[in-house]
DNA sequence: GAATAATGTTGAAGTCGGTAATATTGCAGT
DNA sequence: ACTGCAATATTACCGACTTCAACATTATTC
């Protein structure tokens, strides 16, 4: 629970940001060539994990979570969609679905409904408390966003979503590779 | 479970990717100067989510999950260390510490022993098993990260780590500035 | 010596992820 | 029309991780 206070974060000679401690580790051991790659997944991997842990605090005090607020977003950009298409786009089982619509069901921000063509698929949709709490979300989170790249320029930050979605890209071409 | 196919990833002007469907959702939205810091950590999101899905699927190869390897990962860099040091290494809870720790050891891989000076404390250590998993798992892991930062090149991947680590700063500063 | 704090463990509960089995419904072939 | 198959959503069950509250044991402090 305590603040992680043992990560030695120093600029190096071309101005960036490192592991000093990790770095040492490394030009210790073996595989010498890997080691830009070894460090960069070990940087990927720590802002991953923290970013999710800040994630996650910051949801639930809205009374949401990563998976819930996943519904919400999409169901705000599509529309009404069906639990399926809401699987497959949200790339979880079935199962996880009808979970996360029950939980956001019973609090009262999504709503329920049979299709009329097709009496197999039940459609979900927003209600208006969950486009109001949406919103609210939404209204705070233009102040964390500020927070979080605060001491990046612009060319940090389009430097940022670029390697962000070219890691997304390898990680989707993989994964396709692997099935 | 279907491949998220609903990413429409391009190239702008400036040769970096982008979102093109988000990017125009933002366009017809209303706080446009946000628009790159929005584009920049919906990127993030994306990439932290499916870093995770990717590490779970290949550690649970070598019957092991993120929070198992924290612990693995970190016995072998500090060596033997007590149960409340580890939780806050990795910021967990205590009981979550005694929970991976149970499983671990049920498989061999990690060993307790009482402290011999304070004999509340029990200290952690890897067994040879143990170490032995990490090393197997150490050397499938260059391969899984030349894929994952393939077509990435030098400077590419030094900035990825840059940029992590300054997130990562950020959000060291916000949690402290919170509590 | 007694009160307090620290350390680790336990149990209960909840969230989120997966698989497998099942009922219902649509669809295609005969 | 009937049969067989696929799709859809749900149920039940399990596993991993998290928190909270309570507890026993041990140090520390007054």
């Amino acid at each position: 629970m305590e603040p992680n206070c043992e990560s030695p974060i120093a600029l190096d000679d071309n101005g960036r940001l490192y592991n000093r401690r990790f770095r040492e580790h490394l030009l210790a051991s073996a595989d010498q060539p890997n080691i830009p790659t070894a460090e960069a997944l070990a940087a990927l991997r720590l802002a991953s994990h923290n970013f999710r842990i800040t994630m996650d605090r910051w949801l639930e005090r809205h009374q949401l979570s990563e998976g819930r607020m996943g519904v919400l977003w999409r169901l705000r950009g599509t529309g009404p969609m069906t639990l399926g298409d809401l699987a497959s786009a949200l790339d979880v089982s079935p199962r996880n679905i009808t979970g996360l619509i029950d939980h956001l069901e019973r609090d009262g921000l999504v709503e329920r409904s049979p299709d009329a063509d097709d009496r197999r698929v039940t459609r979900a949709r927003l209600t208006p408390v969950g486009e109001a709490r949406l919103a609210a979300v939404r209204g705070e989170m233009v102040e964390a966003r500020s927070h979080m790249l605060a001491g990046f320029n612009d060319e940090e930050i389009d430097l940022l979503r670029h390697l962000c979605l070219k890691l997304v890209q390898n990680m989707h071409m993989e994964k396709e590779a692997r099935s």
